[in-house]
DNA sequence: ATATATTAGTTGAACCTTCAACTATAAACA
DNA sequence: TGTTTATAGTTGAAGGTTCAACTAATATAT
């Protein structure tokens, strides 16, 4: 579809940035898919946080993954009706919103974990650990700059 | 919002390009805003091709901007809607719209040029150009892994 | 020439993102 | 205390992405 020849010099990087952020969910999606399971890479995202710590906020996921309140919203949202997760409200303070795993979102959870990893080989392969800390440092400078 | 001292080493590289993405969308609708022009980043990303090389097809379109048709599609349709832009049929081969630059988005796209400068450079602020060409080859070798 | 396969583009559903406006609660302050 | 302000999360609308299924038209094969 997309040829290599393509790629020219001038290509944008906005674009490039673009296209592997889409790609890299896809495969996820896919590597998934052909493993049974049933998880988006932003589902995989917002997971991460709630397994490492059990009963995060909203806030904090929304921090831990650079994702807007109203996508961590929604996110949970879907990861509820899919039973994964359920949402507890906090005692003390009532705007809190508490995120716990369910058994079945655990059982996903560890199921997913050689998943990422694999997308994350596929996407590493033929590149240094060199390559990918310069990538790191560029494109934290970049963050930086739009934070 | 979100702390810089967030960015932990271990900080999914995946998180960071998506979030990058979005945040430079983002910054760049901003801008857009700020001069009155109503854009966004994929309208404009699609547009350019147009500009280039009016007339071209939609197929032309999804590979040059690295987005799937379906994408194409849609951004055209709210381009058209705009009246930014008109589709016509290929009078060769009825299968193929070729899609043509109407005055107000010929107008528009030049009024875009000097806002997408501007988000640019504030991306790269204090980035070396090394450490873009740097940047450019990693993003490529991991584009090329995923197509 | 006719049947088959391929290609270009569209549609609808499900998901993610952003914005703006909103509810509910807690904190600050006077 | 009571008023104002800030915070946590939700909602609805509009846009963008993917998938799968679809239409229409061209190309291929026998």
């Amino acid at each position: 579809m997309i040829k290599n020849d393509k790629l020219k010099s001038d290509i944008n990087l906005g674009m490039l940035i673009g296209q592997i952020h889409r790609l890299s969910t896809k495969r996820f999606v896919q590597n998934s898919h052909n493993s049974g399971l049933d998880i988006s890479m932003d589902q995989w995202i917002v997971l991460g946080p709630i397994w490492e710590n059990d009963g995060v906020s909203h806030k904090e996921i929304s921090e831990y993954c650079l994702k807007d309140k109203t996508s961590v919203t929604k996110i949970i949202d879907t990861l509820e009706k899919k039973n994964l997760v359920v949402r507890v409200s906090d005692q003390l303070d009532h705007r809190v919103k508490r995120v716990v795993l369910s058994n079945k979102g655990k059982e996903l959870f560890l199921q997913a974990i050689p998943i990422m990893e694999l997308t994350r080989d596929q996407l590493r392969e033929g590149i240094t650990e060199q390559d990918i800390e310069s990538l790191r440092s560029v494109l934290t400078k970049i963050y930086n700059n739009l934070v």
